[in-house]
DNA sequence: GCAAAAATAATAATCATTATCACTTTTATG
DNA sequence: CATAAAAGTGATAATGATTATTATTTTTGC
């Protein structure tokens, strides 16, 4: 990977943002930073900064897509109506990998756990 | 819900598949028994019945959607080489709803929990 | 400095899913 | 049984997120 402005940009955004953005969501930000920037560039780098394992990709039960710049073992929470992600931590299930190796014969490299319920915050608004 | 039949076979083809297809095989795996299926019959029947949970809709980690039968609590391990959907019991990690309430206060009303890999039978060829 | 490799912006293309709509089937009721 | 309202269907257009393409620009090792 050679650098570029947009990746250290876009990698930028992602770590200040605690929201885990989706694509798009990282597209808007960046651009009041940079205004030339394009989505292509933001989706192009997103998915290249994941396969290196520098950020990781999630995959809601709504089917979008998010980022997250921790790579620390930890599950998410989806809210239901606000649609966003917060982190669970890996202590609520550690060394499940193993057990399902020992239950199932299946050798887990990755997983991705997310609960889905409505948060504290879109509770108060019931 | 009123009856019709091609509800009835959508439904009787997901449960008669251990392999958790999308959406789209089982367009093509109905069509065999009714040929003027319509897909949006497919996608609107099998979103019904999730919604009614009749049946579960599961999304993979890499971003396409399967359909399960299955209703009762378990996992699902996805195969990143044939892309495969494999059930994973829930004893393996069982009460994580109530572990997540109580490290973190979030109420959990479901979860969607995969783990990938390379399964078994890939494995063989490798 | 300069050429090769990699990245970019803009936009077209793709692909899964959903919306629309004219028509058909189901079902409750008299 | 007749029938009308509600729900469902097939065909296809529309949508929306993501990826591919391409001409141009940046980066980087020598």
């Amino acid at each position: 990977m050679k650098y570029s402005k947009q990746r250290e940009l876009i990698l930028k955004t992602l770590q200040e943002n605690v929201i885990h953005p989706t694509a798009d969501e990282i597209y808007h930000l960046a651009r009041k930073e940079m205004p030339s920037l394009s989505l292509a560039t933001v989706y192009r780098n997103l998915n290249q900064l994941a396969e290196n394992h520098v950020i990781r990709k999630i995959e809601s039960l709504d089917g979008s897509v998010h980022f997250d710049h921790n790579l620390c073992n930890h599950y998410h929470f989806i809210c239901t109506k606000c649609h966003k992600v917060y982190d669970v931590p890996y202590d609520v299930a550690p060394d499940l990998a193993n057990k399902v190796l020992a239950k199932t014969g299946l050798w887990v490299e990755n997983f991705d756990i997310s609960f889905k319920g409505i948060c504290q915050n879109c509770k108060k608004f019931n």
